[in-house]
DNA sequence: TAAATAGAGTTGCATAAAGCAACCAGATTT
DNA sequence: AAATCTGGTTGCTTTATGCAACTCTATTTA
C-alpha cells in the first residue's frame, strides 16, 4: 500500500481521515460507542483479525481517540475507552449511519432505531445548518478566503 | 489486503464505509464538492496514483455516488459529477472536517472558513439533535429494539 | 498537414498492508 | 496441576497501493 499519509495536509478532512479513515478505525469507535471495551470483544464483534485490531487500537490510542486503561487488578486486563476526542466522532458516525440507511438500506428494511432518551423520539436527521439552525446544502455554502495571512495570497489552502 | 467487505452487513455504518470508507473515496467526493470534475484535475489536486483514481472513480460511479458524463462532443472527454447520493455526503464531510479542525488543527491554525452564502455567517457546528433541534450526546441516545420483526428476538442487528 | 499536446486510462513491477492461523506468556478458574 | 481467558506476536499468503512508463483518441500548434 505504502499508503500515502495526510497528517500534514492542509485539509482537515484529509487529516481526519488520516486518523480514522481506514476500513476499521471508525467501526472500532462505533463499537466502543456501543459499550465494547475489551480486546476480545472488539475482536469477536467486528470479526477483525487480531493483529490488525492490535495495530488499530494502538493507533487510536496514540491519536488519543481511545485510551488504554489497566483494569486488571494486577495486569493482563485492559480496557479501551473513548476519550472526549473519540466521543466527538458521534456526529460523524451518525451522519454516516443515516447516509447508509437512506441510500443502502438493509435488505430487510430494518434500520437501527436511535432515540432520544428523554423524549423517546427518534434522533433527528444530521444536516449542515446555518447559524440559526436552518439547513444548508452544498450550494448554500462558500469558502471565505482568509483575510490574508501575510503578503502572499495562497490559494492552495483547502 | 483481502479487505473484508461489509456490503451485506446488518450495520449501516459498515455498509456506508464499504462504499466510501477507504483512504481516497471521501477525498474524491470532497474534491467533487469543490467543483472538480475531470480525471486529470482529481489526479493533480489529490496527488493520487492514476490507477487508484481510476479504480475509485469506477467504484463511486457503480455505487451511484458519482456519475460519469460524456462531455467530449465526440468522446474522449468526461466529467464525474456528484449524484444526489453523493451530495448527501455533505453532512458526513462537514462533520469530519469540523472534527479534524477541532482535534487536529492545521499547524498554522488556519481552518477552512465555510460560510452561509445568504447570511455570510459561518456554518454551524454539526451535532446530533433531538426532534426539537436540541443537541444530544452519546449518553442521551439509546437503541430502541425493533417491535419484533417476527417470533424470534434477534439482538444481533446493529 | 505534420508534429506536439492534452485527456483518460492501462500495464507492469516493487512494496506495504490485510487476513488467517498458530503460538505464547501471565493471570484466573476448575 | 491442568485448563481457560486475555491480550498479543509471529509467519505466511493474498491484495492494494504507489510509481513510472506506455497507449490511444482528439484537439492544438507550428
Amino acid at each position: 500500500m505504502i499508503r500515502k499519509r495526510f497528517d500534514d495536509s492542509s485539509c482537515s478532512v484529509a487529516r481526519a481521515l488520516d486518523e480514522v479513515g481506514d476500513w476499521w478505525s471508525l467501526l472500532i469507535v462505533l463499537q466502543a460507542m456501543y459499550g465494547t471495551r475489551r480486546f476480545v470483544d472488539f475482536q469477536r464483534e467486528l470479526g477483525i483479525a487480531r493483529n490488525i485490531l492490535c495495530d488499530r487500537l494502538e493507533r487510536l490510542v496514540s491519536n488519543k481517540v481511545l485510551r488504554k486503561v489497566d483494569v486488571g487488578e494486577h495486569g493482563s486486563r485492559f480496557e479501551y475507552r473513548l476519550t472526549d476526542k473519540g466521543r466527538d466522532l458521534f456526529p460523524v458516525v451518525i451522519a454516516l449511519r443515516q447516509w447508509g440507511d437512506k441510500w443502502n438500506p438493509a435488505p430487510d428494511g430494518q434500520a437501527l432505531d436511535l432515540r432520544d432518551r428523554a423524549s423517546g423520539r427518534p434522533v433527528g436527521t444530521m444536516q449542515v445548518q446555518d447559524a440559526d439552525g436552518q439547513p444548508l446544502t452544498i450550494r448554500d455554502v462558500f469558502v471565505r478566503e482568509e483575510p490574508d495571512t501575510r503578503q502572499t495570497a495562497n490559494r492552495k489552502t483547502r
